[in-house]
DNA sequence: TATGAATGAGGTTTCATTCAT
DNA sequence: AATGAATGAAACCTCATTCAT
């Protein structure tokens, strides 16, 4: 009566969005199903056709984010020779998307922190990641920067980061441009061969 | 017929330990409060004499278990010339603490990144940080490190351990000393003054 | 398998007459949710579907009776010269309801009684009794009766009915026609103009 | 340590006021009996030194209010040959009475209102009264006052007052002298042999 | 006498989920 | 596909009361 544009993945849309956003305001124990679907607009049954229950629609959200992460990272991107360049291009990339979506970037960490985050789930997180880790290897493999496992590389690279986009999305600390460059060229100081 | 173990703070501590592991298994919306009284051999009811309500324990877990964090890493340590064993020693006790007390450190993190961590509970256990801030502060000042910010010092060497130690404690991956030294190494280099 | 006698409403009205039941037999204190819905045959869960909480509930309740007593007072009456006349028949159908209508008197005094009796509550209770209180006015203006305002007219003439109502509803005192014929002589005896 | 003047019956006292004084800010079920010792600086411990249960606590309290108020009302009064004069005396001690000790008087209505107006208390109650029905009986005997049954009685002069009271009390409305000297004139008039 | 700590029972409310429509 | 109503289970928390000290 009131929602003309009741088309299939509106509603799937709708009820993704309140639950990052009502998770991040309020963490996943502050949050219901009552609650999302009340913020889209939807029954709580409704809820119940798109995802097989509250866990499930959690993981289906982190895949989802993590992917739509890398996606935009990697949007129309060629790594070139120099390897610096890659490897600035992809750094900042990281820090762009946690700028324009601190929700998503919330939940991804939030979730990832969490008992909720199962092997096969961070597995498959962990694969939607590979093309990103594939430009790494190539760096590593021209012997640009330091042969390290990409785990460690990982830790080095892009925990800092994620530690700086939380600082900054928690509003404690703003973060300039200057300290990401300073953080920029100190790690690849350690990191590029001597 | 009367509970022989009960001694003062032997019940908050009880609880205490029960939260803690709890936590870590089922996260925080996985707990309530009858699961851990029950786990800790006590009434629900009792749990409310020690804690204002659920958030007030957590806070106040949180904020215990930070400053148990920092005890550890400086125990018995007296900074000397050395300014790279200072640092490496900081570094390793970190390491040596997440290693030890898995929950704690696992409770640890998955309160700070859960919508819990107020700004008032976030600015006491940043104060407890502060004497190990003051030694790499030292550092800095004798010129042997970079100058750079607090939150970014916090970003480049903590994070990546922290990280390591996630991989580590979730059984994913196995991180071995050799890789903590390449690491401790790689941030060193990007660290230390030219 | 279902149950058969749940049509909208039914349940709102179980849960309705089941609290008023029992809130007279217990007190307000006495009664608890689950035992009204226990009572009503409905889950404790069914009565948040229609009521926001306890206290909603009650006023609700209390206004609803309310309601239905003057609808029950005014029921076919229109009011005639006899100022005498009018009054009687007031007074007796207030006696009526009473004894009719037990649970729903008692119900009202002791909400009114208490402290959950907010004022906008009340105001709006003493708005539904305004056509009762217009009858009064117009012999007052007819010159029947002494002309005083409406809170004394209500203190004389109906708190002395509640008060009889009470002690027969309460068991201890039986309340005999002879009885109210005599307070209603005494009461218009002091009210008519002389 | 901060309380010197632990006499044996100040305790008793304090929680009595207390209790009192809560009741009326909360209702009966919004008290218990933690808030009430909270307030009263006493354990929850020692309110059963002085009482058996909650419920003999609000009985004892009931029946000792009621018998406050009638050594109020008959304080220094010697009825005379007057007996308007002697009724009006009484009238009026009553208002006074409420108009001095409102938490009180609202406890006791509150309590007689609720269910756990026993039988046995109601009763032990009256008795209080008596003394003063004693004089409404010597008019009738004199001649002076039509000859009603003491519960008439009850109804048509006192449940007036107190209906004015609560009605004052509550804030809603200012009852002024001039509008109790109406009210005690009409009900006199109603009284009174021709 | 007085108490703080302790608790089982039970309070209100919300939960994730289902089902008839 | 979509839903509002319904619910048993369980959430957090408070209750009246007891007991060792």
């Amino acid at each position: 009566m009131v929602d003309m544009r009741s088309l299939d993945l509106d509603k799937r849309d709708a009820v993704c969005k309140s639950a990052v956003r009502l998770i991040n305001q309020l963490g996943f124990d502050g949050v219901s199903i009552a609650k999302i679907a009340k913020d889209a607009h939807v029954s709580p049954a409704t809820i119940y056709i798109y995802f097989e229950n509250k866990e499930d629609m959690l993981k289906q959200l982190y895949l989802q984010l993590k992917q739509d992460m890398v996606d935009f990272i990697l949007k129309d991107f060629k790594p070139g020779q120099d390897h610096k360049a890659n490897f600035k291009h992809l750094f900042y990339q990281h820090w762009f998307f946690f700028y324009q979506y601190p929700d998503s970037f919330a939940f991804i960490e939030q979730f990832a922190n969490s008992p909720l985050l199962t092997c096969s789930c961070a597995e498959m997180g962990f694969r939607f990641y590979q093309p990103i880790m594939a430009i790494i290897h190539g760096a590593q493999q021209a012997g640009a920067v330091k042969p390290i496992s990409q785990a460690l590389y990982n830790a080095l690279v892009f925990a800092p980061l994620l530690q700086l986009a939380k600082l900054h999305a928690s509003g404690r600390q703003s973060i300039q441009p200057q300290d990401l460059e300073q953080v920029f060229e100190i790690i690849w100081a350690g990191l590029k061969t001597d």
